[in-house]
DNA sequence: ACATCGAGAGAACGATCGTTCTCTGTCTGG
DNA sequence: CCAGACAGAGAACGATCGTTCTCTCGATGT
């Protein structure tokens, strides 16, 4: 861990912070103390605050797709693949850190005044909704059933990370499970 | 509108305000002139800003729950009265400012530092999920399926504003009455 | 060996925040 | 008619924010 680079540990530093806390509450200067990178080379790296907060958001985008592609893709049939997000979800919520979904989080606290921000957020659901759709396709059932799920997903990070607890996510399993079964493959 | 008191006319340009931008985005001042209510009375209403964001929010949870109880209970059946819940969230969800729901907001901007917030959103998103578990319980059904359909309106609340579409508001809709076409009342 | 460049540490700057204070005027009770 | 309590307007205060500047030092090329 010790040979990562300046601009990964600030990434690193700065994603960690933000999602604790939220953004506006999290100083440079706490970024700076925690990923021991100086103030001049954050700026020289990224102009501004809003730069590093769009470049820590577009990194997460990249790691959730690709965390669920994979989870979801281990798995052997169709109809596994859609279920299988919601044990994503699952194991998710299960960490002890967990506070919701950064996405959600940074359009609740920036939506209002940040396009770029809502451009993100806006992009990852909409990738988040793409993926569902492609594997709700692929196993035969139609694609409204994916726009469901896709309300069940979101909900369940939100009702988890406010009651704190896990449970949503195999709540909304079963409810996409049910809705599988309602609308069997042509 | 013009005998409306003082703390009144705080409460409704705080609640505006903070909904529009988020909370830490609002400084007193811009509070003080949207209400034209004076720094010095703002102050002796409510110690601290804090306060005065637990009264906003709890003066919404209020507001927030009549109408909904208001909206469902003027339909005839018990299942009306549950997707009743969504032909509420339609007509929320097409006002030209939605930005979301501002429990789900505020949580997401303070739930890592204001217990007391924490609490109030917990609060209101159980007593929510409290009044679809009686509706649902009314028409027959299980109580699983309460929390599935809890899971699919907060989905939709968040899908909605990201989006920028009420559509989710009449999708996840559909999905309730699936789920509930497949649980049968007793 | 020496000049030069770049980076780190952190002080400094201007803006803005939440909060309090000052000043001024306006009511009220006797 | 006057004394005194109170409210409004907004200046002032200390803290903190994002951003920049200064100073110092170590590495590097010749």
């Amino acid at each position: 861990m010790e040979h990562t680079t300046g601009e990964e540990r600030l990434l690193d530093a700065a994603d960690t912070l933000f999602y604790e806390r939220g953004i506006q509450a999290v100083g440079m200067d706490a970024i700076r103390t925690a990923s021991g990178v100086s103030l001049k080379r954050t700026y020289q790296l990224y102009p501004s605050k809003e730069h590093l907060v769009e470049a820590v958001l577009r990194r997460r985008d990249r790691a959730v797709r690709d965390g669920i592609e994979a989870y979801t893709s281990a798995r052997a049939t169709p109809t596994e693949r859609v279920l299988a997000v919601f044990d994503y979800l699952h194991d998710w919520f299960g960490q002890p850190d967990y506070r919701g979904c950064a996405f959600i989080n940074s359009f609740a606290e920036l939506g209002g005044s940040s396009p770029n921000v809502v451009e993100i957020v806006r992009t990852h659901k909409r990738a988040f909704a793409d993926h569902l759709a492609a594997l709700v396709a692929a196993a035969g059932r139609p694609p409204q059933l994916a726009a469901q799920l896709t309300l069940l997903a979101n909900g369940a990070m939100v009702t988890a990370a406010i009651a704190g607890s896990a449970e949503p996510a195999r709540e909304a399993r079963a409810a996409a499970s049910r809705l599988l079964d309602a609308e069997p493959p042509a």
